[in-house]
DNA sequence: CGCTTGCTTGGAGTGCACTCCAGGTCTCTA
DNA sequence: TAGAGACCTGGAGTGCACTCCAAGCAAGCG
């Protein structure tokens, strides 16, 4: 039977740039402190999945205010644009949750922690030449239905 | 709101070649009439799944024996390596049964055809910048991790 | 003939990653 | 001080792509 996983999470309807990470406002200078809205402004991500990420242990423990409203840090950020690049890459939650728990045990877990990022640069690798592979195919089906097409064309033209 | 998709699934537990697609037995030649199982050999796709993907209008009408049972031939096959490879590449099984549609539909359907596969060659061309820019920050954190364990070890030795 | 093995079906169950809801609190503006 | 709007929580719901189950049929073997 294949062990299926499921991956890479593609975000829609929005600007994107070459890591087709969401372009927000970028983060002003000189502040330390933000709404989990700016946060949604500023990662893409929504709110219910930056709750859902500190429930689940993907955060490093967000600030609250005395009302126990969020405020995200630089930091923060800093950390949520690596987790949004490694789910883009479609490391499973659960590996990203794993990394989150070395991190917080300090410097003694460096070597996991680089192991846990190598493995799964061979696997960015690997996709990456998988998904060249495909482009051939692509490529190749494609040029058939552009010969087709033009044939037809030329077919129009004469008769 | 970021709109999300799955996506990619990776086989695992098996040697797989440079696309990623399970290496099974080579298709025999001079045959073209394949049992369920032997069709699981050769894609590296479960039978629950074969028969899934038939259920949903993936598949080309099969063949059956006086009892029913599926018969595969080798134009199923090479259907079914084109669905993996879109598979592998994050095409949605939607688009996938839209194309197997528009297939049986015939030939007056290139255009459309061309269209669909053209759009999806932008969606893994993305995909491939994607990763590879975050094949970026993975290395530049490996080598932090990769500088502190050498420095740890140099340490040792001297201490 | 009974047993095993492989196949069939419709429908229910699973795992992942969100995504939403109800009901409540707090803050800000008029 | 009233109302709008942003935020909070635990838990339920959603969508995708499988994945499995129960019950039954058919072929081959000792």
């Amino acid at each position: 039977m294949p062990v299926m996983e499921s991956a890479p999470v593609t975000p829609r309807a929005r600007p994107r740039n070459c890591a087709g990470l969401r372009v927000g406002p970028r983060r002003p200078d000189g502040r330390d402190q933000y709404t989990i809205s700016e946060v949604v402004e500023f990662t893409g991500l929504s709110a219910h999945t930056l709750r859902w990420y500190e429930r689940i242990g993907l955060m490093p423990h967000v600030d609250r205010t005395h009302t126990g409203q969020r405020r995200f840090t630089n930091r923060d950020l800093d950390w949520l644009d690596l987790v949004s690049k490694l789910r883009l890459t479609g490391m499973p939650v659960a590996d990203m949750v794993r990394y989150a728990e070395l991190v917080r045990e300090g410097p003694q877990t460096f070597p996991e922690r680089e192991e846990l990022l190598t493995a799964h640069r061979e696997d960015v690798r690997r996709r990456i030449d998988e998904l060249r592979s495909t482009l051939d195919v692509l490529d190749y089906k494609i040029d058939l239905y552009a010969d087709a097409r033009r044939a037809a064309e030329r077919e129009h033209e004469r008769g």
